[in-house]
DNA sequence: ATATATTGTTTGTACATACAATTAAAATAA
DNA sequence: TTATTTTAATTGTATGTACAAACAATATAT
């Protein structure tokens, strides 16, 4: 008894982007106490965890195009939340102070997030659907590469 | 043994996007025979199926914002693929000549995206992502709203 | 019948993301 | 050693999406 209210609702494009827009909605409202967005709020995580990372490795981290990362650094610098040093053609990214003291807070959200959607959701599905995502994404990230 | 080459796999916010990216990138390139990013198609589609729709309908029916249908909207009118005319306080969105002409187009890059996806995922598993990522869009955005 | 609230649409503005082109450094080949 | 190719990062520009505010039409309450 599939809910057909949908008409679009069978399409795997449209589902997946209904979802992530949702997602980031109320991944928006948790990191909301840590003064960043959820993506500024991952960067700066991989920042604190790793000092001097570079952008080429957090793009990949984070799955988002070196340009993007370029903009987020940019951004999270002129805020005083990340200083750059060039290092021959590479740039090292480093926390400051102010993003160090930020460190259990964005634990804290980060926490808040995954209770939330675990608590809506029920852990196993949760879970389950997280790995089922990513496991696709991979799929289908690694037959885009070969398909060039 | 989970794959945890990636710090941030394991949670929903993460995948969720990165799948949701891949997905507009093979959507777009599927949907280039058009001459249409896919939300425009998917718009056009709802539009040549159901002529005179209103606005707040189409964002219903592609769980978009009324702004953004707005938008979206007056870029097609623009490209004369379709016409607005005001009923009252509401507006009727209305296919022309062209965009019907695009009707046999729109459906097979309809089903060639469905087709590429499910050759990749496999036909049983796609199916099943599908539901499970719209059923957990619903289930969020439901407790979004009673969240206010 | 008039005032008030609600609803559908649009507008101004902002933001996250990406592509294509560019620069600069490093690695490799000649 | 010089020339060529590859790689990392950045910049210009474009796009999809949304929020908040404004408008305009309708419905409701007094």
């Amino acid at each position: 008894m599939n809910n057909q209210k949908n008409k679009y609702c069978g399409c795997l494009y449209y589902s997946a982007n209904a979802f992530a827009r949702i997602m980031t909605k109320i991944a928006e409202e948790e990191f909301a106490i840590t003064g960043l967005a959820p993506s500024y709020a991952l960067l700066l995580m991989s920042v604190n965890e790793q000092p001097g990372i570079q952008p080429k490795s957090l793009s990949e981290h984070m799955q988002l195009t070196p340009s993007t990362v370029t903009r987020l650094i940019e951004k999270m610098e002129h805020r005083g939340l990340v200083k750059r040093s060039s290092v021959g053609r590479a740039t090292e990214v480093h926390p400051t102070k102010k993003s160090l003291e930020l460190k259990s807070v964005l634990k804290k959200a980060w926490q808040n997030l995954f209770k939330r959607y675990t608590a809506i959701l029920g852990e196993k599905q949760a879970k389950e659907l997280t790995t089922k995502v990513y496991e696709a994404f991979l799929r289908l990230d690694q037959e885009y590469i070969t398909n060039d």
